[in-house]
DNA sequence: TTGATTGCAAAGCATTTGCATGCTA
DNA sequence: TAGCATGCAAATGCTTTGCAATCAA
């Protein structure tokens, strides 16, 4: 329906109606932290997210951003993602495909792939068991490319690389 | 190599290895430990296994059990599941196959189940990114059967069924 | 004997909540 | 103005760590 001249416009539309139809209150806090978020094309945790939106406003509290990060959540805009560490991660939601994630357990690199037929199949196995499912959540865990030909590299020397996440081998 | 005839006699062969070749010690705590979460075959939290190891022996800590759940990890026996609440679950490992959970977001209920053509496809789609896959975790939200018909009965009245696992629905 | 192990208490994290103050509608 | 939103501090829940006492090898 709106045309997309300004950046983000159609996201900030659904924001706005959102915050309409459930009777909340538009705030320069939630504005800012919505743009903040939808400039950044990452997985980002709540903590990620805030210090980017300090260097904006350092007025802005911990407890804002992640109750935002909720309210964006709840209006379609984000969407939480679990990468297997503690905490909770968040990525663009609104007109962003279904899609699931390999991360790298060395560097942290996250990629995210999509297969019709690995969907499929998944509906298959949940239909032998009478099960009706509604979300669901496929990571693979392993090395990329990148790392893989470091390790080739330099496969004596400890590298000593910092992961951006740190995933913990052992998960599920 | 060895018979069968005690009860967990392969796994506690595997703990006693374990232990052994790492230099560790054997005792009555550890001992305990792994024989009640082998009398159990459930996913259950560090905290269940505490207290039903405190039947046993009240004098046991929350740190122990904490401390020798990473241990079965280590030696095998034991695997961390990741059910989508906070914690950590523990499911047995030693010659169970490797397969993905459904989870009942209403109940709790956790449906383990596996599919050979779900386990190539992840491979096809990590080759295609030259992603070296070493892990991989699938979970699958949604309702169970049994849950699915006690909806439809009661599809008025707020049944207030305590899910035994509280999953949050927004999960990945 | 010696160093691994235990259990308590305290510390750590990520996240949530209580509440007085501030600000939008 | 009314009551939702904010931000601080405190509380929470799960897990880890420090440390003195204990115990297996």
């Amino acid at each position: 329906m709106a045309g997309k001249e300004p950046k983000f416009a159609d996201e900030k539309e659904v924001f706005e109606e959102h915050i309409r139809n459930q009777g909340l209150r538009k705030t320069t806090q939630r504005e800012l932290i919505l743009e903040v978020f939808l400039e950044t094309e990452d997985h980002l945790s709540s903590e990620d997210l805030y210090w980017l939106v300090q260097k904006r406003d350092p007025n802005i509290g911990q407890t804002t951003v992640y109750r935002t990060l909720k309210l964006l959540t709840d209006a379609g805009l984000a969407r939480e993602v679990r990468l297997g560490d503690g905490r909770t991660y968040y990525e663009h939601h609104f007109e962003h495909e279904h899609h699931d994630h390999m991360i790298c357990t060395e560097c942290g690199l996250v990629i995210e792939f999509f297969s019709p037929e690995l969907e499929a199949k998944q509906d298959e196995m949940a239909d032998k068991y009478n099960f009706k499912p509604t979300h669901h959540s496929l990571r693979i865990l392993g090395i990329c490319e990148e790392c893989q030909r470091k390790e080739k590299e330099i496969s004596s020397a400890a590298s000593g690389a910092q992961p951006r996440v740190r995933v913990k081998t052992t998960i599920n």
